[in-house]
DNA sequence: TCAACATTTCAAGAGAGGTTGAAATATGGA
DNA sequence: TCCATATTTCAACCTCTCTTGAAATGTTGA
């Protein structure tokens, strides 16, 4: 996970529809959710959905799997932890109090 | 902090110089930095910069403060905290063991 | 007040990203 | 093979973002 990843999972996230994708198949879990469940729970067109689950799948933060004729998302926590683990570290690295104005509790970094 | 403005802090992260300017003003610390020592840093014209700059305030990511001539611009952990928390929330309310996927140590959420 | 400094604002152009409907691809069952 | 289902790809259009240089704003000291 290098800046130009972290850049990108930033900007997938940022997208109204594509948090609430994510959000959607983190409800889910470890079943996913297929392209047009997603798009029907998202109230979009196919195409539409497709385009959002192609660039969050772009960023890593999702995965796919064909099932016969249908494609399971489902969230990617290794994509989603890296992105934490990038910010939290580029953050704790230079600056170890930063954790307590972050409101987390403490850890080492 | 709603879903609204983690997006907009998303957003504002999601562009390389802006990213960089974030890890340079968390280098900073408190003494934080001016403008025209950001713009030199990052090697951009003072424009460039300064259109980066208020992006980054305007997502709440940083804040500004006259000092006479020059506007010194510091890193909000506040901001930096609330949109952490934002992720892991949106994250652990929902599914308990993503800590452990993301490779954050344990605590509570 | 005037000049130098520090920074922002503005307008214009280039480029990236989002939405749509239609067409293309892939799969499974009759 | 043919049809229905599931999803993606494509092209067109629009909007938003980024970059640049020039002009405007605010601040200090002579």
């Amino acid at each position: 996970m290098d800046e130009k990843d972290a850049i990108a999972m930033l900007g997938a996230l940022s997208q109204e529809m594509r948090l609430r994708i994510i959000r959607y198949l983190i409800g889910r879990g470890d079943d996913g959710a297929s392209a047009g469940e997603i798009a029907e729970a998202m109230d979009a067109i196919s195409s539409k959905a497709s385009f959002h689950l192609s660039a969050l799948e772009r960023a890593g933060l999702i995965t796919s799997e064909r099932q016969s004729r249908k494609i399971i998302y489902r969230v990617s926590f290794l994509g989603l932890g890296g992105l934490l683990s990038f910010i939290l570290n580029d953050c704790c690295s230079n600056h170890p109090d930063i954790r307590e104005h972050c409101g987390l509790p403490n850890f080492e970094c």
